[in-house]
RNA sequence: GGUCGCGUAGCUCAGCUGGAUAGAGCAUCUGCCUUCUAAGCAGACGGUCGCAGGUUCGAAUCCUGCCGCGAUCACCA
């Protein structure tokens, strides 16, 4: 047996080395039931009659479990806030059976809630199969949208935050009681799946996933890279030319272009001149904004010479003939997206996430057009001159947007206005919709809402834009045009090794097979990544460093999932011992005791919450705060060792259902939890 | 420039529908493996909660202004 230390931590590029029920709510009934007491106490002792009660947690410096805050009543009730809670306090000592303790520090009346409280609360969750869970399909229907990607390259680490955050959200939708449909719009035509078909094309010579071993989405990713090498390398000299100031005909957008170009140098003279400038505090800001300005000239100019190379050109008849249908193409198109959803298939599957039902943008984005057209009729669109279509939302403060073109053809926004009708459609009884989409498009959201709410929908009152936060680099954002991007199925991958290499450090496998290792390696390193993105705030961005990365140690995936091991460790054990059927309910609670049935207590209306803030780290952070006091008891108790078997039987009980919460917890993020580790 | 979001310990983050002395993890340092799994536990160190005002018994939390970072302001999706 080894007792060695060491980071925990996996690196890709180092990682060798290293119910419902009211009875439900215990603590939520405690709070009502307690309420009406403490509005009684003084009613009788003050009669004045109080609005509100405010309740906290108890801190942990003071005796107490529950804290009732006077100051408020203090609107109501004139007096000294301590005398009033000692008066309070006498009240509901005296004539509350749960209240057995109290004490006052400044306006805070602490309670001390007797142990047969929480005894009984333990006794009538203890058998529950899903504590916590509210029942099936108990409330309206949602569908929940996320990960819809392009099907022209990989997934990378942004589809991992958006997968595990939709799927996570659908998840405590459902354990909240929600019935819902998880769904995705695969976005499978357009340019981008083009430039990955004419490379394969020109460069592929018949390659297949099955000739090459190369996996489908894989292979498509590399064409659609080939293609943009090509792009680049007939792009620059005519960017070239532009730059110079030689219009390269015939050149559409040349007016602009010079207009850039000229653009640019007055702002490479400003910059001569700042810099000559003794002012060095004010010229840094200054010399950055025009460095900026420069730059968005150059990309701009860019942009253009881009669109004039030929390779650009032939993508964009490749869309027309698309669009005509042209058979030769619809068939390419049609074999090469196969091959990319083979490959997402496999990710899905190794990340673990699922959808009950799917939307193809081939499908989809001719719809929206007729809605558009009752929308003008009903006066909710404008018409412009050129044969338009509108939206004015300056009431809103928000802009006007296009939702039609002149050609009467759609855009992103009719789209969505279709999709989202479609989806009422196909799916009767959704009440609402939840769209996992990068905050980069909060606005577009916001738009799409407003309009379908202007369109007299019902269920456009509840909508949710589950926006997130980019995921970054070190390096910066990540971007496929430039190959900076940190691949899906690679990261999952290096998770497995790192989970793998810690495990056989530690070697406490004795007695699994090789499969088993396998997928236990593959439950904590997922495990890993999916708590450490989903810990955090969905809105904040994360800085994703590949070299330093992921830990094992502390507040991570594989903390909470080693607490959960050990649980079962001890129940295995305890299944040979013998232990009485029942929880005495005469049980003096050890103050570790009482604090986990607290957490316990809380765990429902924290799917509750999480439900309602749309927020995976709720649960996360939840969960890891339960762990943290199992483990501290754990630590201070003994459970297998206790001599007082009914006090035995009671922590291994105990145990199993903190261990119960954890697997519960853990599956609305859609991590699993192992039986040993 | 307009709009939206973010800013809490060296680093990563909780706390934000106002409540007690602002909490964790990582990193650094101390202890604890002959007793239920040390991927653990106990402790030390570490803070002008971006800045300045305001609201009140009380502000990290609410309001206003400013600063910094990001996103967005396409007849792209």
């Amino acid at each position: 047996m080894k007792w060695t230390r060491f980071p925990l931590k996996t690196s890709l590029k180092h990682h060798k080395k290293c119910s419902f029920a009211a009875e439900i709510y215990a603590v939520m009934e405690l709070h009502k039931v307690l309420e009406q007491k403490v509005k009684d106490a003084v009613q009788s002792l003050f009669s004045v009659e109080l609005p509100t009660v405010e309740f906290q947690p108890t801190r942990k410096d003071f005796e107490g479990d529950i804290t009732v805050v006077v100051f408020p009543m203090l609107k109501v009730l004139k007096g000294n806030p301590v005398a009033i809670g000692t008066a309070i306090g006498q009240y509901l000592e005296q004539e509350v059976a749960e209240v057995s303790k109290f004490n006052v520090v400044k306006g805070f009346l602490n309670l001390v809630i007797s142990d047969v409280y929480y005894l009984n609360f333990f006794n009538t969750i203890s058998s529950e199969e899903q504590y916590g869970y509210a029942p099936k399909d108990s409330r309206e229907a949602v569908m929940v949208e996320y990960s819809s990607p392009n099907t022209n390259k990989p997934l990378h680490l942004g589809h991992i935050r958006n997968n595990l955050l939709g799927y996570s959200v659908a998840e405590i939708l459902k354990a909240a009681g929600h019935k819902v449909y998880k769904t995705q719009i695969v976005n499978d035509r357009g340019i981008h799946i083009c430039k990955s078909m004419v490379a394969w094309q020109r460069f592929g010579q018949g390659e297949t996933p099955d000739s090459s071993g190369i996996k489908g989405d894989h292979l498509v990713g590399k064409y659609y890279v080939k293609f943009e090498e090509e792009l680049r390398k007939q792009a620059k000299p005519i960017f070239q030319e532009y730059i110079k100031g030689n219009s390269v005909p015939p050149a559409v957008g040349s007016e602009e272009i010079h207009f850039l170009v000229n653009e640019i140098k007055h702002f490479e003279e400003e910059r001569h001149t700042i810099s000559q400038n003794e002012n060095h505090e004010k010229s840094a800001a200054d010399l950055s904004k025009i460095e900026e300005k420069i730059k968005e000239n150059t990309s701009k100019i860019n942009e253009y010479a881009r669109n004039r190379t030929e390779i650009m050109s032939t993508a964009y008849s490749m869309l027309r003939q698309w669009e005509a249908g042209e058979e030769k193409v619809v068939d390419l198109w049609k074999t090469m997206n196969g091959w990319v959803y083979a490959g997402f298939d496999i990710t899905y599957k190794n990340l673990g996430v699922d959808f009950d039902t799917l939307y193809y943008e081939s499908d989809t984005y001719l719809l929206g057009r007729d809605v558009v057209r009752k929308g003008l009729e009903q006066g909710v669109f404008y018409k412009k001159d050129d044969g338009s279509v509108w939206i004015d939302l300056t009431d809103e403060g928000l802009d006007e947007k296009i939702v039609l073109r002149a050609d009467g053809t759609a855009v992103y926004m009719t789209q969505d206005i279709g999709t989202a009708i479609q989806r009422v459609t196909d799916f009767t009884d959704i009440q609402g919709m939840v769209y996992t989409v990068g905050n980069e498009q909060d606005y577009h959201f916001k738009v799409l809402f407003l309009i379908l709410k202007k369109l007299g929908y019902r269920w456009a009152e509840k909508l949710y834009h589950l926006s997130y936060g980019m995921v970054d680099l070190p390096s910066g954002k990540m971007k496929s045009r430039e190959g900076t991007v940190v691949d899906a199925d690679d990261l999952i991958l290096k998770m497995e090794e790192t989970a793998e290499a810690i495990s056989q450090e530690l070697g406490k496998l004795e007695g699994y097979n090789n499969q088993e290792k396998k997928t236990l390696y593959r439950t904590i390193g997922l495990g890993a990544l999916k708590y450490y993105i989903l810990k955090v705030d969905p809105k904040k961005r994360i800085l994703f460093d590949p070299e330093e990365s992921v830990d094992f140690q502390g507040n991570t995936g594989p903390f909470i999932q080693y607490t959960y091991a050990r649980i079962q460790s001890i129940l295995r054990k305890a299944a040979l011992k013998k232990a009485p059927p029942e929880i005495a309910s005469t049980l003096a609670l050890h103050e570790k005791e009482k604090e986990l049935l607290k957490f316990i207590g809380n765990f429902p209306s924290k799917i509750q919450e999480a439900a309602e803030n749309y927020s995976p780290a709720l649960i996360a952070n939840y969960v890891y705060d339960l762990v943290k006091e199992f483990n501290s008891f754990y630590q201070q108790v003994s459970i297998l060792g206790e001599s007082d078997v009914a006090k035995r039987y009671f922590r291994i009980a105990l145990s199993r259902k903190v261990g119960e919460v954890i697997r519960d917890g853990f599956a609305v993020l859609g991590i699993a939890v192992p039986d040993r580790m």
